[in-house]
DNA sequence: CGCGTTTGACCGGCGC
DNA sequence: GCGCCGGTCAAACGCG
């Protein structure tokens, strides 16, 4: 986790808790309070007492400061790390195969599996995109015959109560049948593409059997057209079909959901993994990560709270 | 009326 | 050969 391209002068966390000071201003405040604040008239010893209060006080400010810091940081690894699986496997999902037989045999499993919001006991990373694949000589036994197309696997989380076997991938799917399957008690649907006619990919889907708030797309083949919603991309809308846009971070504490639908946040997906590492990119990805943060404010309240809750702590300040 | 979905029937591979 | 099971077909149906 490298976070050392964090230029934290520049991130100005405007919290709205009125005046903060840091370590190194602490003797300024003082030397003002000693002046203003008639309490100080008092003893050298009542003085000295306050003086170290402040200054613990401030200690802990400076390292709450820092572990939100910390917290940022860990923030945007974890929101590179997904973005980076994800052109990952933009990039190399349709493609690089022979021609597709339709061959009515079982198909032997070469699988590439992604998840999208994972939070199975298996996948306790949250943000983690796992990428399954089958290695060749795995799989090389039952590939005796002619090449089978290439199958891809994708978690999406959805809602355990909606009924509606509906994955949002920007193409067009045309049902074309349906079944209960064996190992899993919720129905399988099967869909073809329909945006052209001759595009071969089929998509098989079914709520997962051990986590029913997840959705198991599996890919058939590759489409021999664009991607319908590239143009949307292009003109930054993010409607309908499209890739997810929101990423649900779901851990013991309280859930936070990044949304990347924001302008600035989403580049042209055709430059974007340049872009991406490029060091002007990710300080502006933070600042608008910081900006996004503090803007809201329920984050900036629950911050004053914190903050004011710990100074009340101590009322002889 | 055209298009997409539903659903029961059918097909074919696989294991016993 | 038979039965099971996943996958596909196609008629019926619903919706705009």
């Amino acid at each position: 986790m490298d976070s050392a391209w964090i230029d934290r002068s520049s991130l100005s966390l405007d919290l709205s808790v009125g005046p903060l000071s840091f370590p190194d201003q602490a003797p300024i405040l003082k030397r003002e309070q000693l002046h203003t604040n008639p309490m100080h008239v008092r003893g050298r010893d009542s003085m000295k007492d306050e003086t170290q209060d402040l200054e613990a006080k401030l200690n802990r400010i400076s390292e709450e400061n820092k572990k939100l810091n910390e917290l940022l940081s860990a923030m945007y690894a974890n929101y590179s790390t997904l973005r980076s699986q994800f052109f990952d496997f933009m990039t190399t999902s349709p493609k690089e195969k022979g021609p597709i037989s339709p061959s009515r045999k079982r198909k032997s499993e070469s699988l590439e599996t992604i998840s999208f919001g994972d939070k199975t006991p298996e996948r306790t990373d949250v943000f983690s995109n796992r990428v399954e694949s089958t290695s060749s000589e795995d799989s090389c036994k039952r590939l005796r015959e002619d090449p089978k197309p290439k199958i891809s696997k994708i978690y999406v989380k959805t809602d355990p109560s909606d009924s509606s076997l509906v994955v949002k991938d920007g193409y067009q799917w045309r049902k074309y049948g349906q079944k209960v399957t064996r190992d899993n008690p919720s129905p399988r649907a099967y869909f073809r593409c329909s945006f052209a006619p001759s595009c071969p990919v089929k998509k098989k889907v079914q709520k997962s059997a051990e986590d029913r708030s997840f959705l198991v797309a599996t890919y058939e083949g590759e489409h021999n057209h664009g991607h319908p919603s590239q143009n949307e991309l292009a003109h930054g809308s993010c409607h309908k079909g499209s890739l997810p846009c929101s990423v649900s971070i779901n851990s013991p504490g309280p859930t936070i959901t990044l949304d990347l639908t924001q302008q600035g946040l989403r580049p042209n997906f055709g430059r974007a993994s340049r872009e991406i590492e490029s060091p002007e990119f990710q300080r502006l990805l933070v600042e608008q990560m910081a900006s996004s943060l503090t803007k809201d404010p329920n984050f900036t309240a629950a911050l004053a709270t914190a903050i004011s809750g710990r100074i009340l702590q101590h009322p002889q300040v």
